[in-house]
DNA sequence: CCCCTACGTGTCAATACTGACATGTCATAT
DNA sequence: ATATGACATGTCAGTATTGACACGTAGGGG
């Protein structure tokens, strides 16, 4: 399940609480690779400890308990990285899905929609280059690098979109009555 | 549930049978927006019939049912692609969440991976320009426009995650101590 | 001192999804 | 004739995920 390695990738790079791992979920994580609330987050930490792939290194206050991963859980992790994914890889994207249904919409109605998206993506990746821009500047702490990578990922993602929105209205104004 | 608008949008482009839908899940929207097989697709046909959102308009050999949306079904799904997509959205992608992880490697494995995806990226944009670049030839039956839109919006994704991974490699170079 | 907010972990029922199994048809090649 | 493969639909048990509910703690402001 790509949720358990998330959490051993996660806790790989520092380790962390099921807290803070909910909150590292709300970031760009899982906006772009993959989404999980706490509920299923404490379970599956829960799970990994039964199968040695984390364990406890600190109780702290209000009952908060500090993972980090055994060697076991880094092997299993490295194990999966490197193994190169299969086509039954797991897709799932409702913003790429409603680009993908623009052509069940009447002209008028695809270029109404196609603006929303270019909007939109302009203004993500506007917002998510200031994000980028001063995290390099106070680079450090855990997970710097990791920020680093993943916005930028974030960025290229969403100037694509835009992209692809101005090219797709360029084409519906020549083929509207189509 | 984005299964049902994925059902509602490919039949408001062109009717289908169950089997059809199943095949057409295979293709670009599989891989980039929504996966889905049979046993999700024909339950849920049933219940979008139930619903009066579908129905039978065609029954052909082998027991082919051919569905098509119903005007409210047609209501349904506009109102849902016109309504901007709540921070809700459902993201999830095996592929993105391995780019992620790849901080939790060290520099050798890292570049390793990076390379891989670089390649892979790359042949897969090769593949589906030849693809659309012979579609556009054919331009021609139900779902013409689609493959088009759908496919130029898979090259843009993989040519900006192939020069991210070349990116990503340029980084790893500079700080690879680190 | 009390209230509010953020911290922090958890269960459980309902829903969504996957993989294995089941069943039968039509066309084509041997 | 018959075997094979593509066509075509379905169930069902097991797993994954979500949303609602539940409980308790530490710190800061009024």
């Amino acid at each position: 399940m790509s949720l358990s390695y998330a959490l051993l990738g996660l806790l790989a790079v520092a380790p962390a609480s099921g807290y803070e791992l909910t909150k590292e979920f709300e970031q760009e994580i899982g906006r772009y690779a993959w989404q999980a609330g706490h509920t299923s987050i404490y379970p599956e930490l829960n799970k990994l400890a039964g199968r040695g792939l984390v364990h406890v290194i600190h109780e702290g206050a209000r009952g908060a308990k500090t993972y980090d991963v055994t060697p076991e859980g880094r092997a299993e992790l490295r194990s999966w990285l490197l193994r190169p994914p299969g086509p039954t890889a797991k897709v799932r994207n409702e913003l790429v899905l409603r680009m993908f249904l623009l052509s069940a919409l009447e002209p008028a109605d695809q270029r109404r929609m196609l603006t929303g998206i270019a909007e939109r993506t302009a203004r993500s990746a506007t917002e998510l280059r200031a994000v980028v821009g001063s995290e390099a500047v106070t680079e450090r702490g855990p997970r710097a690098g990791f920020g680093r990578l993943a916005g930028e990922f974030g960025i290229r993602q969403y100037d694509a979109s835009h992209e692809w929105a101005l090219w797709a209205l360029d084409q519906i104004g020549d083929d509207a009555p189509a």
